[in-house]
DNA sequence: GTCTATAAGCAGATAGAC
DNA sequence: GTCTATCTGCTTATAGAC
């Protein structure tokens, strides 16, 4: 009985943790506020997570193994090349949108600890892009696309995923959008990125 | 005599104030830090700045000033709509090279003052879009482009610049390269980007 | 205008009762 | 496990001499 609300506890912190620094940052959170939303008192944090850095760490590990290696992992499969690229977009857009914390959290706080993926992401990526710049080579050679540079080809496609989202603020007030008009836009996005790569690539 | 050194410091504390708040943002910039790197005494931050949010602002305010309206700016001239754009792409690039770490800051702290850009924004882009999309639409009746939506392709273009510098840290340990390899794939974004656009806006 | 010294407040972390 | 109370150090900001 003694560790009744233990598990639970915790969940609540951690998640109180995420949504607390995923919109304030390292920085700029507090752990107060993170004690507030979790609904219990700020010396909990510390006798679970010990310190504001580790509870950091275990927020920002969690969140870039979901954000990146599965992405990355979409690359490579069996299906058709054109096709495989609609469906990474797709995937990839719908993702950002189910979370549009996340992109933000991940490239602010990776400016100051730049090797924080190193662990998880080298093993993941291990090889993908060389099968990903064979298969464009081989879909180039059969004439199904020109020839690109894997790597170049990649980050368009995040960036055109990611940007809108992350850069919100500014492309709202650029556009002079509404919050439904640019909520509008965003819902573009899957079919126009689609549209634009797939031109992009005729041979 | 009194006021000798007054525009000399003010300025020496406002490159430094952008300096570090460019590196940390808002929440991680420390005024002793600003005035270290200013050579100067940290209450001198106060006697020509007043306090560290109105020392942010003058920061923030030239920042954005000079991010955003000049390259918007360019979106209409006189000059030829494809090669318009590759002079869009150009300069945007190398404004984005010459100072890598303005769009990230931007980006970062347009979150908390999600606004403080109406102000000048607001009237810089009046009409640009209208007159850009007008172009758009004739181009295309000419046949020299596809259909497009001026507002997608904007924000396209931006992304496919701004994405590689803002999210290096992700895209550099995904593609496992090194500081020399990352730099080399950045000098090549240009030409990747000009032929990216030019091929999806082939009819 | 520039400095030193210091005030005032806050954030993260800990001690110890229950 | 969870709480209240408190410590410690840091950060912004000010007072006041020169």
């Amino acid at each position: 009985m003694s560790e009744k609300h233990e598990q639970d506890t915790e969940q609540r912190i951690f998640a109180a943790a995420r949504e607390v620094f995923f919109e304030h940052g390292f920085d700029g959170a507090r752990m107060a506020e993170i004690a507030r939303r979790a609904g219990i008192n700020q010396s909990m944090l510390h006798y679970y997570f010990r310190s504001k850095d580790r509870l950091f760490e275990s927020v920002f590990e969690k969140a870039a193994r979901e954000a990146i290696p599965p992405v990355l992992a979409l690359l490579v499969s069996d299906t058709p090349l054109l096709e495989r690229l609609d469906q990474f977009v797709e995937a990839h857009v719908s993702m950002v949108c189910a979370n549009p914390h996340l992109q933000a959290f991940i490239l602010q706080e990776l400016r100051r600890h730049p090797d924080a993926l190193r662990r998880f992401v080298g093993t993941a990526t291990d090889g993908v892009f060389a099968r990903f710049g064979r298969d464009l080579e081989q879909a180039a050679e059969r004439g199904e696309i020109r020839r690109v540079n894997p790597h170049h080809l990649v980050a368009n496609i995040l960036a055109l995923s990611v940007f809108p989202f992350v850069a919100r603020p500014m492309l709202q007030t650029a556009f002079r959008a509404s919050d439904e008009q640019y909520d509008q836009f965003l819902s573009e996005r899957t079919e126009e990125i689609t549209q634009f790569i797939r031109s992009a690539l005729r041979p």
